[in-house]
DNA sequence: TAAATGCGTCAGCCATGTTGACGTTTCTAG
DNA sequence: CTAGAAACGTCAACATGGCTGACGCATTTA
């Protein structure tokens, strides 16, 4: 721990740049969201299934971190919606597969290119080297147990 | 614009980190919140009245960007904990500043200091030159308007 | 002195999370 | 084969932290 010390000054210069830049980059994605009626926790159901492609329910609650009460809801709608399509694991017929429909991937897609530009310009804001030193300071704030669902930053 | 075209799959490995990372930077502070029976919209105000020593309530209203309902059950749920408290601005006597209490400052600290170890390995993990990085990356993603209210990164 | 400003407050609503309890289907171990 | 465990889905009640709309009051300004 070279830099054990730093000053509260240099930990509130992040902090707070972490509270308004969070706070930016999902405001660009909630705008899209409530057009269609739906809140940003539709949007993180919709992000994790188009990323596995397809994902059992207990894979999808774990990665989000929430009950399976305050899933299910979230999946209703999105079902309702035809935006997810639930089906059986054929292996484990009492599991859950999440896969999204055609209307489900082009809303998923359009969420992320809401949040592209921004993520764009900042990355290039950070420099040509500072994009590793982004990706490195990111996965370390993570949970470690979260490092594990995320993809190379290749 | 020399990276205008950044791959999808560029886009998703910042987006997620940043949703994992965010969510465990704010679970130190709320772990420690819970304990007090407060919740992370205390945290901000505390932060942000903190921050800048005193605080005209209008201002603090377009710093957290909520409504003044919002705000008002906040404020006032921390003025019963005697954590902060409301004067009047003496120049105006319409308006209002509030300051906190010596608990309020206690407390403010050591929510900055449970979220400050994590903060401090992440920019270590990010490199000697990474914190420039990251400062003008999380500050590229932030909105324009908001960039006037945090402090320099020196 | 009348109007505008800056609050504080009441009431009702929404989105998203939580616990706890129950029922069903399906797999697994004895 | 059968009992129990596992993986859900669902219902109910509740907390937090947002929102809008409508008032009222003190104070400043035109």
């Amino acid at each position: 721990m070279a830099d054990a010390f730093m000053s509260d000054f240099a930990t509130r210069a992040i902090a707070e740049r972490l509270f308004f830049g969070y706070r930016a980059f999902t405001g660009d994605a909630d705008r899209v969201l409530a057009s269609r009626g739906l809140g940003r926790a539709h949007h993180r159901a919709l992000y994790f299934i188009e990323r596995a492609g397809s994902i059992p329910v207990h894979e999808l609650l774990a990665t989000l971190g929430i009950t399976k009460q305050a899933l299910t809801r979230v999946l209703r709608e999105l079902m309702e919606a035809r935006l997810v399509e639930r089906r059986r694991d054929p292996t484990d017929g009492r599991r859950g597969i999440l896969t999204l429909t055609n209307a489900g991937r082009a809303l998923e897609l359009s969420l992320l290119h809401a949040q592209k530009a921004r993520i764009e310009s900042a990355l290039q804001d950070a420099g040509p080297s500072g994009s590793a030193a982004v990706h490195a300071f990111l996965e370390a704030l993570m949970e470690p147990d979260d490092r594990e669902r995320i993809g190379t930053s290749l």
